[in-house]
DNA sequence: TTCAAGTAGTGATGAAGATCACACAACTCT
DNA sequence: AGAGTTGTGTGATCTTCATCACTACTTGAA
C-alpha cells in the first residue's frame, strides 16, 4: 500500500475545475498511510464482507490524499479504476456544452466512485472533483474486476452499491423533475442535508459548507433562487445561517414544504 | 417452468392505472410456456452468462403474460421478485403526491426490472405498468438471491444491469435537468428513440405507440408542450405523424437541437 | 493594508412554459 | 348511426424563474 499527497492539477493531468481559480486549503489534514480507521470499515459497503476479502481488498488498494478542487476523473474519460472515499467530500456533477453544471450528489466516506465504468467498461458518465482536502483509497481496474471475480462476496456488495446509486439517481430525478417550486426543492435539500445533524437548543445545527451556487446546481435552479428561497425561510423562521452553519429551526415546516 | 394469463388486475392485486380505464387489446398475443426465442437469449445481459448458469435461471423462472395496463409492482410495495421482460413494453414511472407523473424510462425485451430492490431488500422505488401486452418471465426474490449466490457469474451480469439502469437514470437527469427547452428535450428523445429504426425513403419510420402525455411525462412538460413543439418540427419538416408511425425526416437537424 | 476574487442579497425585466378552455378527430362500444 | 371516451391542436392568460445589473460583504494573497 503507497501514500502520496497530489498537487490540485492531479492524478490524470486534467485541469481541477475549482483549484485552477483557487485551492482553498491545500493541505489541512494529515496524510496517512493507513486508512482502516476511516469511513471504510464502519460505513462503506465492504464493511459485511468476509475478513479475507477485506485483507484481498488492503492488497491491492492505494490511499492518496488530494486538496480541494481536485479532479479525480471526467465525463467522457475513460476508467481507470475506482475510487473509495476514505475522508471528506467529492462532489459528482456532469456539465452540458453552455457550461451549466448539475451536481448529482456529494460523496461521503464510504462512497465507491466509478464503479459503474469499472465493471461495465463504459467511460465515465460524471465528473469527480474533491470538495474539501480528501482521502481516497484508489484501486486500478484491472485489479478489481480481478478481486471481484475471486471474491463472490465483494461481487454481491458492488450490485448493492450500484443499486444504491441507481437509488439515490431516481431520487434526484424524482426532485428536480416532480418538483413545483424552488422553494420546495431548497427544502427538501435542507431536509435531506440535516438528516442525521445533532439537535441543540432552537434547532439542528449543520454543516453547512455549500455556495449558493452548488446548492442551486444540486437542487437544478439559479444561484439568485436559492438566495432568494433561504431569504424566505430566514424571514419564516424556518431556518438560520451562520457562515457555513446552518441552524434549523423548524425541521417540521420545512417537511411539510418539502412534501413530494 | 409454468404459465399463466393474468388480468388486467393482476399479480400484486392493486389496481392498473391505464387498465382501469380500458384495458386496450386485451390478450393480443399467443401464450407460450417457453421464452427462450424471445429477447432473453439474444438482448438481455444474460446472454453472456455459462450454459449451466442459463439453465439455472431456466428452472427457477416462470413465463407469464400481461394485457396492457397491467401493473407488475408500484412505488412502496416491498420487493416479491424480479422480472425479465420477454416481450412488449413496460413502463416505469414514480408519481408525486399531486399526481404528476413522470417515466423514467420504457423497459424493452432484455430488461430486467426490480433488480435493485430484490438485491438490497428495499422497496420499490419506481412503479412497472405494462404498455402492451407483455410477456415476463418472474423469478423469486429468495430464488433469485440464491441463484446469483450460487453462480458468480450471473451476480457480475446483474452488477452490470444495475450499472446500465443507473447510466439511464444519469441519462434522465442530464436530460431534464440540464435541458434549455422543451423543443430541445423532445428532440432528444426522438432522436434516441428512432435509434435503431429502419431507413425508409424520406427517413427513419419508428413505431412512436407513445400518446403525448406519455412523451410529456417522459421528458418533462405539460402535455400541450409537447403537442406545440411537435407542431413546430412538422412546420420545419423534421418529422411527420401518420397514426402511431413516426417519419423522422431530418435526424440531422433534430439532433443539432438535442445537443446537451 | 489594500486589492482582487469569490460570494451573497435584491430589484427590475422578460421569456418560457404551465394552465385553462375550448374545438375537433379518432376509436370503441352499444 | 350515435354516444361516450381518449387523444390532439391551438389560442389566451398567468406564474414562476432565469437573467441582468448592481451593491456590499468576506477572505486570502500580495
Amino acid at each position: 500500500m503507497a501514500s502520496s499527497v497530489m498537487t490540485a492539477k492531479t492524478a490524470n493531468g486534467y485541469l481541477p475545475l475549482a483549484a485552477q481559480r483557487k485551492p482553498r486549503t491545500p493541505y489541512g489534514f494529515p496524510v496517512v498511510d493507513d486508512c482502516t480507521d476511516c469511513g471504510l470499515r464502519t460505513n462503506s459497503f465492504f464493511c459485511s464482507v468476509s475478513p479475507q476479502t477485506a485483507r484481498a481488498l488492503g492488497e491491492i488498494r492505494r490511499t492518496s490524499s488530494y486538496p480541494a478542487g481536485a479532479i479525480l476523473f471526467m465525463e467522457g474519460e475513460a476508467a481507470r479504476g475506482v475510487y473509495i472515499v476514505c475522508q471528506g467530500r467529492v462532489k459528482l456533477l456532469t456539465t452540458n456544452s453552455d457550461g451549466k453544471t448539475l451536481i448529482f450528489k456529494i460523496a461521503k466516506p464510504g462512497d465507491i466512485l466509478g464503479l459503474n465504468p469499472a465493471i461495465s467498461g463504459t467511460p465515465h458518465e460524471i465528473t469527480a472533483e474533491t470538495l474539501q482536502p480528501t482521502q481516497l483509497a484508489y484501486v486500478s481496474r484491472e485489479d478489481f474486476l480481478k478481486f471481484i471475480k475471486e471474491h463472490g462476496d465483494a461481487c454481491l456488495q458492488v450490485a448493492q452499491h450500484l443499486g444504491r446509486d441507481c437509488h439515490s439517481a431516481y431520487e434526484v430525478i424524482r426532485s428536480i423533475g416532480l418538483s413545483n417550486s424552488v422553494e420546495e426543492k431548497l427544502a427538501r435539500f435542507l431536509v435531506e442535508w440535516s438528516a442525521d445533524a445533532p439537535i441543540t437548543s432552537g434547532g439542528l445545527r449543520v454543516k453547512l459548507a455549500l455556495t449558493h451556487e452548488e446548492i442551486a446546481q444540486l437542487i437544478g435552479c439559479s444561484r439568485e433562487s436559492v438566495s432568494r428561497s433561504f431569504s424566505e425561510f430566514k424571514r419564516k423562521r424556518l431556518v438560520e445561517v451562520n457562515g457555513s452553519t446552518l441552524l434549523v429551526q423548524d425541521k417540521a415546516a420545512l417537511a411539510t414544504l418539502a412534501t413530494l
